[in-house]
DNA sequence: TAATAGCCGAGTAATTCTGTCAAGTATTAG
DNA sequence: CTAATACTTGACAGAATTACTCGGCTATTA
């Protein structure tokens, strides 16, 4: 219940991906294809969907590839997930570009409504970096460091 | 994104339909389908996946319908999903029913798992005597009446 | 100017969703 | 005992969505 596509599974992946390489320039979809496992052909579709809403930009011809438009912290979980698949809408009667008939008196409406909410702050508080420091965090946790404030939660278990 | 399934929506709906007739005895299929606009055959398929499972009685013959097994607190909106859409997976690499190759080093893993646990969580705390009070809420709200607790949630807007 | 790398639109196989349909079985009122 | 009521069960099918692939193009730079 409550899936994810793959393509924004992969969505995320990629922009973990160009995060990290950072320090490097530009990553090419050929990296991100071979680190993330995931076809070349998909992630240009996944990839131009990114560029055009402003989340990542590209840099064409040799030595170009993809960084991000702004920096880890500023770019959630939740504006990658939207791009590549709508807003949060757990119901069609609660998607925006849709709407609903029976809206008063619906008393799951509300739930589901609640439940978005939920969701969906969930979504826009986590980051890039929160994704990027929790990867820090599993190479090197057996060293005793420091652990970032909202990885804890990803370690519960 | 996260879309729930009709299957699972008009679930919920039929449950509260049957929760709601509890002085009246047992709740028929016709009943629901008139008051929740869901085709009976559909329903019987639905219903017969709840009673399956557990969640509802039924009676046959005249006079006849459905009943819930236990009462309304006891039977949490996760429950019911759980039996009509399997269990919460945003990726197929967290269903018990699937598994995953890549588990470790895969922050975006822990990142899902967190997510689905809140969602979990949410939809097992949410009962249908939530729904039950929500809705005489809704029916009297005009009138100044103390609102039950978890309802006030649902009436933040 | 050739090699690199992204850009773009169309198409398609597989899967899942959202139901319908037909033919039962159990129960009870009369 | 029988007719009407209601639930039971399994199969099936059309529509929608997903998860991709493919072919050809454009921009940049060494």
């Amino acid at each position: 219940m409550l899936r994810l596509s793959t393509k924004g599974q992969y969505g995320v992946r990629a922009m973990f991906e160009i995060a990290r390489g950072i320090s490097r320039g530009p990553t090419t979809i050929k990296e991100i294809s071979e680190r993330q496992d995931v076809s070349v052909a998909y992630l240009e579709q996944i990839l131009n969907t990114l560029r055009k809403a402003g989340l990542i930009s590209s840099v064409r011809g040799p030595g170009g590839g993809y960084v991000l438009s702004r920096s880890p912290e500023k770019i959630s979980i939740g504006a990658i997930l939207r791009e590549l698949e709508g807003p949060v809408a757990i119901t069609s009667c609660l998607d925006p570009r849709e709407g609903c008939l029976r809206v008063d008196g619906c008393v799951t409406h509300l739930l589901w409504k609640a439940l978005g909410e939920n969701i969906e702050s969930f979504l826009d508080d986590m980051t890039l970096k929160d994704l990027l420091e929790g990867n820090d965090l599993m190479a090197t946790q057996r060293r005793g460091r420091r652990q970032p404030e909202k990885i804890r939660m990803l370690h519960k278990s």
